[in-house]
DNA sequence: TTGACAAGCAACCATTAGGTTGCATATTAT
DNA sequence: ATAATATGCAACCTAATGGTTGCTTGTCAA
């Protein structure tokens, strides 16, 4: 879980999942493209994005082909978002409740 | 929306967060019960929670209350995750389909 | 088989992040 | 007034992060 949060901290890896979720199984020249960082680096965040299973590979021949996994983000939803969505209302309420009704400093 | 990410990818934040979670308007002192940290270092996640607008604060006398603002969550789920819930079947039945009706090299 | 293409590996660098320590400030209770 | 409490501010340190460069390896096409 940690894995997952800390690679969708940096935006250039969102990024990357966005354009494998727009086409998927691209070869890591294809996800360079107009990107204005060396393949190394965008190398090391699918490598990232990998350990933390949102992205697996596939060679085909001397291409590598990268596939979005939206397994881990779906877990993440459901398993921890959801704890605060569903207080959502109640802590919004609280949260008027504390600022407004009990102004007697 | 970047801070948000940011802020959750530390684990002493989401924890943090769901201790507000269960008990909101926790004051700094209350909130660092218990953890291996200096309250410096709660101080520190709790700006960088504020920042994101995660939580809100407010002052009683010398005491400074946390609160819960679980909105900027919500909008990560509906803004964000949600594009990849909405595909996920289909990119798990891509997926398959390429790890496996593909194996002819 | 030679060259071009796709990617990997390793070393290095600058910046950021997480954490500590020491001291200052403001509020409350005695 | 004084002491204890609750917090803030600033400097500092280490390790992780995001990025680069240079070189190597493997695959395909001419």
């Amino acid at each position: 879980m940690d894995k997952v949060f800390k690679a969708l901290a940096d935006s250039s890896r969102r990024k990357l999942l966005d354009r494998l979720r727009i086409r998927n199984g691209q070869m890591l020249g294809e996800l360079c493209e107009g990107l204005s960082m060396t393949r190394q680096a965008v190398t090391k965040h699918l490598h990232i994005l990998q350990r933390a299973n949102l992205v697996a590979t596939r060679w085909r021949g001397r291409e590598k082909l990268h596939y979005l996994n939206p397994l881990p983000i779906h877990e993440i939803a459901e398993r921890w978002i959801k704890k605060f969505e569903h207080g959502r209302l109640q802590v919004l309420a609280d949260l008027k409740k504390n600022l407004e009704g009990d102004t007697d400093g």
